[in-house]
DNA sequence: GTCGATTTGTTCGTATGTATC
DNA sequence: TGATACATACGAACAAATCGA
């Protein structure tokens, strides 16, 4: 019977704060970097004690909604698109979920790269880097603030720099010279770009 | 001076809690579904208050990495690879940004099906729905269960939950028939279901 | 089915550290 | 320097849900 019970009944107060709490930054409207009604007055306006209120900002300001300093308020701040909930909180990740999560990044890669190779923009500078992982990850970081959807980008950073903070490059081979990609990037071949692109997802280490 | 003051000082109670729980669930360890000790043990473990103890509960429980029963206990959970801020809240999302999150969902469909085409499996069983979308999301959710690499499907999951929730498709336009892209499924025709998604990322409503 | 123990959910009062004026 | 406003943190108390005897 207990099994059953999966039905999810009333909402928890502080997941009813949380609504709450961005009904009202919608309703007013509160616009990034303006200053919350202090945590008192939040507590009197919603009804609830200020626990309740506390554990609501707490949970929204883990997901960048908001922002609270100490002996100044809470602001309203603005979330990324995507979050992975291990880099919230700095966990360490098996290898092969690291490897799931590189082939999400090489997509992004992809997606951003060919999507500025049909854009008219002009390559921006960038410096030669020591290895081919970090000449890599800094174009398509550069690439991916010039192309129209941000979302890639951002999907794109969560991703390496979570893998980044897990040590996934280092000692992770290599499937081409970085020159061939390059190249193939400053005369704009999509093809051949394409081509190189896909042989990043295999698993060639 | 102030704005100058970014280094962040000392991590605040409730941040070293999270760590900390993860940190005693990874050393362990606990597996999901495995019980936590409970919040007044946590609180004299940690030696902090059973606020801060709820607090950094409460962040975790919304990552998806615990789950509170009342009565029962808090218990370890699975999270998701990727989360949405705003899915989480059940925030409403305007119409520009649902096009990105468009966009998104279109790409990691595409890694979906090509993934799916280029592997040796049989096509899952589908009903045919209504509309397009209908038909495209269902295909793209079952064959996401197919590949290797869980993380697309969870990507495509969350990003279509969330259109789907703010009713993006209803009166989105459809950019060919349903039977097009379904016939070149079946045929395994890469290179004409490569052209007809890409058709879906431009912007033709 | 009831009772009691356990555990999370919620509230309140109080004290402390920090920023602003 | 002092006063005020605010977030941070603690602990005690009670409510509600669950489980087992």
């Amino acid at each position: 019977m207990n099994t059953n019970k999966h039905i999810k009944s009333i909402p928890r107060m502080f997941e009813q704060v949380t609504q709450q709490i961005v009904d009202h930054i919608d309703s007013t409207p509160l616009e990034p970097g303006q200053k919350l009604p202090t945590e008192r007055q939040l507590s009197e306006l919603l009804q609830v004690s200020r626990s309740s209120v506390r554990e609501g900002i707490k949970v929204l300001e883990l997901l960048r909604f908001l922002e609270s300093k100490q002996g100044e308020g809470t602001f309203v701040a603005s979330p990324q698109p995507y979050i992975i909930p291990s880099r919230v909180i700095n966990k360490r990740i098996p290898t092969l979920e690291l490897d799931h999560y590189f082939q999400v990044a090489v997509m992004c890669a992809k997606t951003i790269v060919i999507s500025f190779l049909k854009s008219e923009e002009f390559l921006p500078d960038h410096q030669e880097r020591d290895s081919f992982w970090e000449n890599f990850c800094q174009l398509v970081s550069s690439l991916g603030k010039e192309i129209p959807n941000p979302y890639f980008h951002s999907l794109w950073e969560e991703s390496y720099q979570l893998l980044l903070a897990n040590h996934f490059f280092e000692g992770k081979q290599q499937p081409f010279e970085w020159s061939e990609l390059d190249t193939a990037i400053q005369k704009r071949d999509l093809q051949e770009t394409i081509y190189l692109l896909d042989l990043l997802g295999i698993e060639g280490a």
